[in-house]
DNA sequence: AGCACGCCGACT
DNA sequence: GTCGGCGTGCTC
């Protein structure tokens, strides 16, 4: 009797075998139900081993394959198995987070329905020909027929939404078409600027074959046009694209500009909002073949795609590519891999390329392309340092940035103050007694809101009502203290009555209906002056936004974290490039005590390559990544002290496996130590060479698996952490 | 992760 | 005399 070997999700390395008497090689990538414990579980068939590792009376029989969806190919199980090692996780919670949920349940299928492609008709050509009143029918017709005919069905719907695509079937002016080839088809291609040109002809010479590419182009510089021309080169090879954008909020733009592009090819988009059908049906359609371009956040690096042709990733810089809990992946990290294992170029896009990457340019491993001019606007936007040492300030305003909003105000322009800050006020605190309001789970303060007059935690969500006197003495006279977005839109309102003043962060844009509300809103010209926080930062051209004020930067420059100037850098870099992306020129004020620091200096000159030298020199001379390699050992618990003593065991126990050059600190608590009423303490280790820690990292979790530890404590493994 | 079995305090 | 605490061990 067959056996298949399961891979189920559990918090365990192991794999558990089944009787399968119908089992044939080609079930391996497969689903399968299976009886596990006195319940039942769902995994994914790893392989068909001659003998059971346990004694062959002890197996159950699988309770179903599911048989209907192709199995997942040997690339895709090779994929999973080397996430699974990297980041030491088990297999099972690998292959659990990769495959949609409904996917893997291997019960009901999912169809795999394709978004028909549909064409004009004879009929269609000689109605549009014909002198008749116009209907929304014949309005998509000649929108279709100046677009190249044929277009998915998804795409004729956004064009036309209503009836007009039922009507324009009914009638017989459009059809179904036979899928003919030309998914490649592009519409509508602007003009390349020369630069632009350069860098596709740069990659199209370096042919086939594994090569990883930084695409660094400046804010504006048309990145985004050059993913277009590769992906359309790569459709005309009759490949398929794997496109990954950083967040959900962006791909509904992204995704239309895509489709409109390429009105007949199959564009599907992956990302963790997505209904459990659509994500389904999107991943099997990736699998079958039948999709041309997958777009998504980080999850889809596993969509299986037995064509790939090229992976594209934008803003690689990115810290929403790296997962944050369970299976702590990076997606652009797993991208290039996997472009490596199947023999494809990867391009990694960024205005402000993350210092791993930018090294990896430097030392040649990986090829630099760039574009250093804006493809539309005029030139970058002017960056201007304010000094506020000796300036009085309006809640946190300079006179010079509130002058510069009047120009703007007079002009018909908008501005931006970018504060990344939300809330009132970071804190309410007594001047009485010196009581402050901190969070009761969380080692934070809890932040005024007072458009609801609430305090919330940032970090675990709890909240309460604002007390009218302090709560541990009575006094009546309590304060907010600092500055969040609805404090500063409070005092612009009232400095500012004639202009429209419109606060972007996330408790204005609670949901995507309400995000895509204000973009609306800003897009079409119907406010003067926006607050907002990093949501600002990403990717969206304002043509009227000519001036970007900074506000608050300075607490991250002397922040802890190694990472802190490099994100400084990034955010900064970011939202000043929302200034001035139409026609008139940007400016960007930036309030500092710090006016000479390099940081500010070398983001005036846009010259990512100083702060880049700059940065690596630190990090170099401090022996920080990219020049080690780092793992992150966390534990938490409800006492500290049970997450410290676990982390201290751990460290005994590498003791015996460590190599000399590897170092192990001392376990610490973490930054923040408590969140949501659990103590959090870290042990990092480092090593100079990737190979040596993993080396390490294997057998050390080896022996921590077969720990036990206390119930009440929880401990994961980050390699290579983001934050430290 | 579930979910069993397995030995020690407050209830009918 | 039982109900139930969570300590530890297994799941093919």
């Amino acid at each position: 009797m067959p056996i298949v070997r399961v891979a189920l999700p559990l918090p365990i390395p192991q794999l558990f075998d089944y009787l399968a008497e119908d089992a044939i090689q080609s079930d391996v990538g497969r689903c399968v139900r299976v009886p596990f414990g006195r319940g039942e579980k769902s995994g994914l068939i790893i392989s068909l081993p001659a003998e059971a590792d346990i004694d062959s009376g002890r197996l159950k029989s699988v309770i179903h394959i599911q048989r209907e969806v192709p199995p997942l190919p040997s690339d895709w199980l090779e994929l999973v198995s080397f996430v699974a090692r990297y980041y030491h996780a088990p297999l099972g919670e690998v292959v659990a987070l990769a495959l949609p949920p409904g996917l893997r349940r291997a019960d009901g299928v999912s169809a795999d329905e394709v978004d028909p492609l549909l064409v004009v008709s004879e009929a269609g050509v000689a109605a549009l020909a014909e002198l008749r009143r116009d209907s929304r029918a014949l309005a998509l017709l000649r929108e279709m027929a100046s677009l190249g005919k044929s277009m998915r069905r998804s795409v004729a719907r956004a064009l036309e939404p209503g009836s007009a695509v039922g009507e324009a079937l009914k009638r017989g002016w459009l059809e179904l078409a036979v899928d003919h080839g030309n998914r490649h088809l592009a519409v509508n291609r602007p003009a390349l600027t020369d630069e632009q040109a350069g860098v596709i002809d740069t990659v199209t010479q370096a042919g086939t074959g594994f090569k990883a590419w930084l695409l660094h182009g400046v804010t504006g510089s048309g990145k985004t046009e050059v993913y277009l021309r590769l992906a359309e080169q790569v459709l005309a090879a009759g490949q398929q694209v794997l496109m990954l954008v950083p967040e959900i909020a962006l791909t509904p733009q992204l995704e239309n500009r895509v489709a409109q592009r390429f009105p007949a090819a199959n564009v599907v988009s992956l990302h963790s909002g997505l209904a459990e059908g659509a994500r389904s049906r999107g991943f099997v359609q990736a699998l079958s073949g039948h999709a041309d371009i997958v777009l998504g956040t980080r999850l889809s690096v596993f969509a299986p795609l037995p064509r790939l042709g090229i992976i594209l990733v934008d803003e690689e810089h990115d810290a929403s590519y790296k997962q944050q809990e369970g299976v702590r992946y990076s997606a652009r990290d797993v991208a290039v891999w996997r472009a490596r294992q199947r023999g494809l170029p990867v391009v990694l896009g960024s205005a402000t390329p993350s210092l791993e990457t930018w090294q990896h340019a430097r030392n040649e491993r990986y090829g630099l392309l760039r574009l250093t001019h804006r493809a539309v606007a005029t030139t970058l936007p002017r960056v201007r340092g304010v000094d506020t040492r000796r300036m009085k300030l309006d809640e946190g305003l300079s006179p010079a940035l509130q002058a510069a909003i009047t120009e703007r105000l007079s002009r018909g322009e908008q501005s931006l103050v970018f504060l990344n800050r939300r809330g009132y006020a970071p804190v309410l605190s007594c001047p009485a007694c010196g009581w402050v309001s901190h969070c009761p789970h969380c080692s934070a303060n809890l932040v005024v809101h007072l458009a609801d007059r609430r305090l919330r935690c940032h970090h675990c969500g709890c909240d309460g009502p604002i007390p009218h006197a302090c709560p541990s003495c009575g006094n009546q006279d309590i304060q907010p203290f600092g500055r969040g977005t609805q404090r500063v839109e409070a005092r612009l309102v009232e400095l500012f009555p004639e202009a429209r003043v419109l606060r972007v962060d996330r408790d204005a844009a609670r949901t995507r209906a309400q995000w895509e509300r204000l973009l609306d809103t800003i897009a079409a010209g119907e406010a003067d002056i926006l607050v907002g926080t990093q949501m600002m930062a990403k990717g969206h051209d304002f043509p009227k936004l000519t001036l970007v004020g900074v506000i608050g930067a300075d607490s991250s420059l002397h922040a802890a974290d190694f990472r802190a100037p490099e994100r400084l850098f990034q955010q900064l870099m970011q939202v000043g490039g929302r200034a001035g992306r139409g026609t008139l020129p940007g400016e960007v004020l930036i309030q500092t005590e710090y006016p000479a620091h390099p940081l500010y200096q070398h983001l005036g000159r846009h010259d990512f390559d100083a702060f880049a030298r700059m940065a690596l020199d630190d990090r170099r001379s401090a022996s920080f990544p990219p020049f080690t390699h780092q793992a992150m050992l966390r534990a938490d618990a409800p006492e500290l002290k049970d997450a410290v003593e676990f982390l201290q065991h751990a460290r005994r126990l590498a003791g015996s496996c460590a190599p000399a050059t590897l170092r192990l600190f001392d376990p610490v608590p973490m930054r923040m130590t408590r969140l949501a009423r659990r103590e959090r303490a870290q042990l990092l280790i480092e090593a100079d060479g990737r190979a040596e820690l993993q080396g390490f990292l294997g057998s050390w979790m080896q022996m921590l698996y077969a720990q036990r530890t206390p119930r009440e404590l929880r401990w994961q493994l980050d390699v290579d952490p983001l934050d430290v």
